[in-house]
DNA sequence: CCTACCGATCGGTAGG
DNA sequence: CCTACCGATCGGTAGG
């Protein structure tokens, strides 16, 4: 057992780990994460089910590191490219947009996957809802602190309540999330695209700043 | 068998069918329409595995009548009242309104039932998906109606959209069930709230008409 | 990582 | 409406 053979078993355990939760991603955005099942993932996978079990040790394991999984993606997708552009309207603009972008051209099977598994766990108790309820209280507050540093730059309205505006963007995706899927997804999403336009607008210091 | 034994049967069939889809409700609230399980409902109720499954003859059949029986819940709650004003811009916040006040102080143990039935079932094919699109394509034509009402009557500004009204009036409610779950109940609903009249007072003609 | 297995529960059926 | 049952699948374990 030299030291390259162990670090190539980590290594390989690793992917299929990380194989793994990319599957459970998938299907949780469309089936939520009590849908998920360790035989169903091992069968698609092509493992065994203790080859997909031992990587977790139980089910609910598996739904918060498939949720860490997809909190993954989602900073790569939506907080990364906002935070390429300098604190201000911009940057709040992209974190608005890039959170419809995450519905509307989804990275999972099933749409937005914190729209869909926020939904399935508000109501239930649990170590899943407290990590769902850490995410989603960590995303509004990074809203609210793009709006406060674009309100100490001067671009966006001083008597504007950061937490309403949060608020309200989020609420545009989200609800598209699921009204695109229950109507017309293209249509639905110009519409909050819109919403989410206007808001900025009304509280921007220079409108034609924006898109 | 005289004719009043035979209505006895069927009046008291049909109060355990009630009985039954009342329950069904309250879990799928939390649980999902996927955590309704037949067994579950029957331990819970009192009777036999068989003696629910009698009353709707599948799995898919019982969700179906859930979802029936909560839209009886919400005409109830929140359609009755708001029209029992006159059309106009009233009515349309009476709307707004009993639909914030079903996930706040809600009629069945999860919170708001569509929020958390849509979010299941969106991205999933199926009998169940096109019973919950079809209330949410009512439900958004009643809101649609509400604004258009008003704006003949001269209560609303007559530019406004009225898809792109009742679409961020239906979110502010919706995300506000998810998000009152998951941070504070009362906070986020007073944001929303919040959201609805400042939304609503910008098309007033008359914003004193408003609460 | 595998095979083989556990008890529990699932939706649904048979027969009354 | 009931009891009694079906095959399938669930999460999880034993042993390697």
């Amino acid at each position: 057992m030299s030291a390259p053979t162990t670090d190539g078993r980590l290594l390989r355990g690793e992917q299929t780990r990380q194989a793994i939760l990319r599957r459970a991603a998938d299907i949780a955005s469309v089936d939520g994460l009590e849908g998920l099942s360790i035989g169903r993932l091992a069968t698609e996978l092509g493992v065994s089910k203790s080859g997909v079990f031992a990587h977790f040790g139980s089910k609910e394991e598996l739904q918060i590191a498939t949720v860490g999984a997809a909190r993954d993606v989602f900073i790569a997708e939506v907080i990364s490219p906002a935070f390429e552009h300098p604190p201000g309207l911009l940057r709040l603009w992209t974190l608005a947009d890039g959170w419809l972008r995450f519905g509307e051209r989804p990275a999972f099977e099933g749409g937005c996957f914190f729209c869909s598994v926020d939904a399935e766990f508000d109501a239930r108790p649990g170590r899943v809802h407290d990590a769902i309820a850490d995410n989603y209280r960590q995303w509004v507050a990074l809203l609210e602190r793009a709006v406060t540093d674009a309100q100490q730059l001067g671009e966006v309205a001083a008597d504007e309540d950061p937490a309403q505006l949060a608020f309200e963007l989020d609420a545009f995706a989200r609800a598209a999330n699921v009204a695109g899927r229950l109507e017309d997804l293209d249509e639905v999403y110009a519409r909050a695209r819109r919403a989410v336009v206007a808001r900025l607008r009304a509280v921007a210091a220079d409108p034609r700043a924006l898109p």
